[in-house]
DNA sequence: GTTAGCATGTAAGGAGTTACATGATTTT
DNA sequence: AAAATCATGTAACTCCTTACATGCTAAC
């Protein structure tokens, strides 16, 4: 019953609902996007591909150019996939927090409902001011045990923590500065990306 | 084929070359020692303590109290064990600077020959060199396509790769320091953890 | 006396990788 | 004509997670 996961089928979904595209060439954006440190296999993306069709989000429109050519297959978003798609973009909940799946969220943002999106990036903060804390009191208790390089790993690890929480602290704030300046803004899930989240205004840890 | 990963098994190989512990410290320990975002479950744990018993690696030492308790089990490493984790820590090649593998190098360097030191951390700046320079090529050809919030995305991708770069940076040139200062150092895995990898000295990138 | 933390495990399954296998098209 | 890149797929496997199951021990 884990129902975990399913973030490659999201990712896909929300390229497939800017335009329609092939294997090839959805692995190559998702690899751009989020930048992952292998690059996503097709040995992932074909079969997730195929359990998409078998679910019916997908459609496949294969271009059987001569008769004799290998098939090129374009895949697009059916109804059921748009549908699928809309529900994702409205889940503000704990799961969009998460460490697996905050990316394909943000990633989606430009269009995500702008109170979804401040839920959203509000309760990841809060999730890493807790693993702050709670590695924090580990490190103070266990300190003079460790070697200097165990050490640093920790320091380096919770500095990260440290960054992201701050990226997200800038984030917040442009989108609260945003959302105050523009008389309502609350239901355009189709305003498209506003100007640049302006990161100029560092809100430091 | 694969031969991939193993990390938790050098992770325990290296935990055990400390002191011998029970499967609930060795998780504490880990999960304290790498901040994993999700924390290793006994499902991991287990399993992998089992099939290192079955290679040899290490031994369990059951402490039966008084007859009826239940086991409560001491794992220590065999001098296979021993051996296999010695091999972990010579080991100064690609597989070292891998994503998956470096962070089990890091930890254990306060037991790891100076000269390997020195060569993780340039293979591991260097790997994270090409990616960075793939990706700001691939980022400046797709830049107009893009909304706001995934170039923000990539973007912050981007600078943490960069910061690591220049974490990495700032820990070799404190290697080499340190192996310039001390008159020859090379063969000493035995010589503790130096004084701090003094981190003043920022080779901001 | 009950909650929190210590302690050990198994079964089923998810999500992805590697390695293999094939072929078309574009660039050099 | 060779090399690079475009393009699609499968089989076997690995690593890890979730959910379940059990019981002890210290603290409040």
């Amino acid at each position: 019953m884990a129902r975990r996961s399913g973030v490659l089928e999201m990712a896909v979904l929300g390229l497939l609902n800017e335009a329609p595209m092939h294997g090839y060439e959805i692995r190559k954006r998702l690899n751009a996007l989020f930048g992952w440190s292998r690059a996503l296999s097709y040995g992932s993306l074909y079969p997730c591909l195929k359990a998409m069709l078998q679910k019916g989000w997908i459609s496949e429109d294969t271009t059987a150019a001569g008769s004799r050519r290998r098939a090129k297959i374009v895949y697009r978003l059916t109804p059921e996939g748009e549908a699928r798609f809309a529900e994702h973009l409205a889940e503000g909940g704990p799961s969009a927090w998460d460490d697996d799946r905050f990316g394909v969220h943000f990633a989606f943002f430009a269009r995500t409902d702008a109170a979804v999106r401040l839920r959203i990036l509000e309760g990841r903060l809060r999730r890493l001011e807790e693993r702050l804390e709670r590695v924090r009191a580990q490190l103070e208790r266990t300190q003079e045990r460790r070697d200097a390089y165990a050490l640093e790993l920790q320091r380096y690890g919770m500095e990260s923590v440290e960054r992201e929480m701050s990226w997200l602290s800038r984030l917040i704030a442009s989108e609260r500065h945003r959302s105050s300046s523009s008389t309502s803004n609350t239901t355009s899930t189709q305003r498209r990306g506003p100007g640049t989240p302006t990161h100029d205004n560092g809100v430091a840890t």
